[in-house]
DNA sequence: GTGTCAATAAATATCGATATTTTTGGGAGG
DNA sequence: CCTCCCAAAAATATCGATATTTATTGACAC
């Protein structure tokens, strides 16, 4: 799954040594999903080309792939602009991801399989050491966990949605928080608690702790959107 | 909601007076939901820019769009390719449709107002009165059919999700059927039932006559796929 | 035969310059 | 004082050429 070698390495990761494009396309994504780029600002080609030292077309390319991901609007003629936030917006948000990430999860248990448990409890571990050594780190461990969750489905259009809608509420907590700012719950033992019932076929069970860590998490964010 | 003057005339519609981008993305798009370009077949540049009579950035930039919409895949640094098609990836959009499509709907309904019922029964009357001029014109009033029952929902996202499913299961009626032939089914009478039970609020009735009406054409296909 | 490697050919990706379009701002006319 | 319209400026969109990268081919060694 990462056989490496010196030569590809060049292409993955984050980007140095991938194409412009595909390189512009991270490092402008990151910087909408952390505001580093408010949401409805106006996205120069010009103030972008300079920013990332590029020509014009991997900017523009770039633009037009994160429309893909709903984080960057086009509008003809007239250029980008990141996509607008909306309490609206977090809330339909919420509301997908739980609609969807539950069909998910139910049909990864439903398939099983020793290997994708061994690869919940790699990556559950991951997480929990990615904690001690920081934000970044954790995020990554805390994306690819609740992803493998649903990577046993074999519904690939489906997990490409949540993936979608992952990233999306990402956003809104950076929005909200101004980081990942957690809180006094026990997230640690709210993601134990989802690993554990799927380790135990519990499909009724892990949806409902999934769920509720979802519904958790977007009180507290909505509570935060309100200043 | 289409007040359009002169100027800006020239930039909706087919493509002919919009920009190169644009035009290039619907007629990319056209072909590759009718199988004029086949699954899975590798999107020359070169090819394309002589077929389209454009340069290559907006070539790149419609393939870079058409990502977005899961019917062209990237390859870094080697290029773009029709999305590939299988009869899993079918089923697995079928299956995405009747979850989404019912979410929508619900809401649609719960929503009510009479100006989405007006605009129901119009966009009803127009693909009817389509039927008789054309495939071309009766798929466009369909999918604006459609797209009205859930246009009602005041979710965005999931109105978006709906409408790319469409277009990827109209692919797959091209790709199994080589058009819109239609069956020996009164798809007419299947559209009526749930036009009326959308008319009358009943979410239960619409929502089930309306994910029959998708299963049933999904059955057809189906088998139409297996030869 | 068969596999490897280098040279060649093909295709992609990117740049820099230019054409087009939208936006802005400053009068003239009402 | 406000509105409309035209010119200037800014920004987008597009082109054509070039640099990079990948794919192909054929010779050579094993």
């Amino acid at each position: 799954m990462s056989g490496y070698t010196v030569m590809n390495m060049m292409k993955d990761g984050d980007g140095k040594g991938a194409s412009a494009t595909r390189s512009a396309y991270l490092t402008l994504r990151q910087m909408i999903l952390t505001g580093e780029l408010p949401a409805g600002e106006k996205l120069k080609i010009e103030q972008l080309r300079a920013l990332l030292k590029t020509g014009a077309s991997p900017i523009r390319e770039a633009l037009s792939l994160l429309t893909s991901d709903m984080l960057v609007e086009r509008l003809d003629q007239r250029g980008f602009r990141a996509a607008p936030a909306s309490k609206a917006n977090f809330e339909e948000i919420l509301m997908l991801r739980c609609t969807l990430e539950d069909m998910a999860l139910r049909a990864s248990i439903a398939n099983g399989g020793t290997a994708w448990e061994e690869r919940l409890v790699l990556c559950h571990h991951h997480m929990n050491r990615a904690r001690q050594k920081g934000t970044p780190e954790f995020e990554v461990a805390h994306k690819t966990f609740h992803m493998a969750l649903l990577e046993n489905s074999g519904l690939p259009t489906l997990e490409r949605y949540c993936a979608q809608l992952y990233d999306l509420n990402i956003r809104y907590r950076y929005l909200a928080a101004g980081g990942a700012r957690y809180q006094k719950r026990d997230i640690a033992a709210e993601h134990k608690s989802v690993l554990d019932a799927a380790l135990d076929h519990d499909a009724d069970r892990a949806s409902d702790r999934l769920l509720t860590h979802y519904r958790l998490t977007g009180e507290y964010l909505g509570q935060q959107m309100d200043h």
